[in-house]
DNA sequence: GCATGAACAAATTGTTCATTG
DNA sequence: CAATGAACAATTTGTTCATGC
């Protein structure tokens, strides 16, 4: 899972996910179509609106590395009786692993801004500080 | 040449690379192996270690759009005679778009410190100033 | 060997189709 | 039809090979 993490320029939107998913898992109790849409709803403002598709990919992997473990469940919600959602819970590898990935990401999200600075100071000036 | 330049998630590799690029061809005098030395030596300190191919291929394209033209020229150095090198100059079109794109990638790096504050923030804490 | 270029390959992400209850 | 999953397609980037002095 080491390869995921960097790559030079910019942290992959992979990465980048996995680390909000991790945490929605730990508040536990919600399904992928809601990370999906707590999501869009957090980065409207930024302009990125991630697919379904990158969400569940996330959510496999995490699961094929034995991070989380999956539990089937109606959804159960008055009138829908028979919606089958997936809840994700962490298993004893999955709760240690994030908290490394955590700070592991921290490295790296803190380098991509420095990059991001760099290049703000080099076009347009010294960065404004408020 | 707008589809380049955002991509919801974060800017793409090669967006970035052509606003360095340009800077450095209104700088005049240099070439390509020198560009990319140049940026790797700057991008160093973050782990961002461009490829020979990437700027070419931006400047390929930067070329290929009327931006800049070619001139090719000899490398004159003692010593080294006969090594060709290919200057580029801006057209009066580039002039144009380089005003224009700095000020649009300007826009986008916004952005994307935006986007990576925020993950710095849910997942870190709130930002820190010095 | 150095600068450039292009072919090719891999990785990443997005779009569309499929399934299941 | 909502939620999930997978196939597939496109895009982006990196690696390797090629060429001309």
């Amino acid at each position: 899972m080491e390869t995921e993490l960097k790559r030079g320029f910019l942290v992959r939107q992979r990465a980048f996910l996995k680390l909000y998913l991790l945490k929605m898992i730990e508040a536990n109790k919600r399904y992928g179509t809601q990370f999906l849409d707590d999501l869009r709803t957090e980065f409207k403002p930024y302009g990125y609106h991630p697919t379904h598709s990158e969400i569940y990919k996330t959510l496999h992997e995490l699961t094929r590395e034995g991070w989380v473990r999956r539990e089937k469940k109606l959804l159960g919600e008055p009138g829908v009786d028979f919606q089958e959602i997936i809840i994700y819970h962490f298993t004893e590898k999955g709760k240690q692993e994030y908290e490394l990935y955590r700070k592991q990401m921290k490295v790296e999200l803190d380098r991509c801004l420095g990059l991001l600075n760099q290049a703000m100071s080099d076009h347009y000036g010294p960065i404004k500080r408020k």
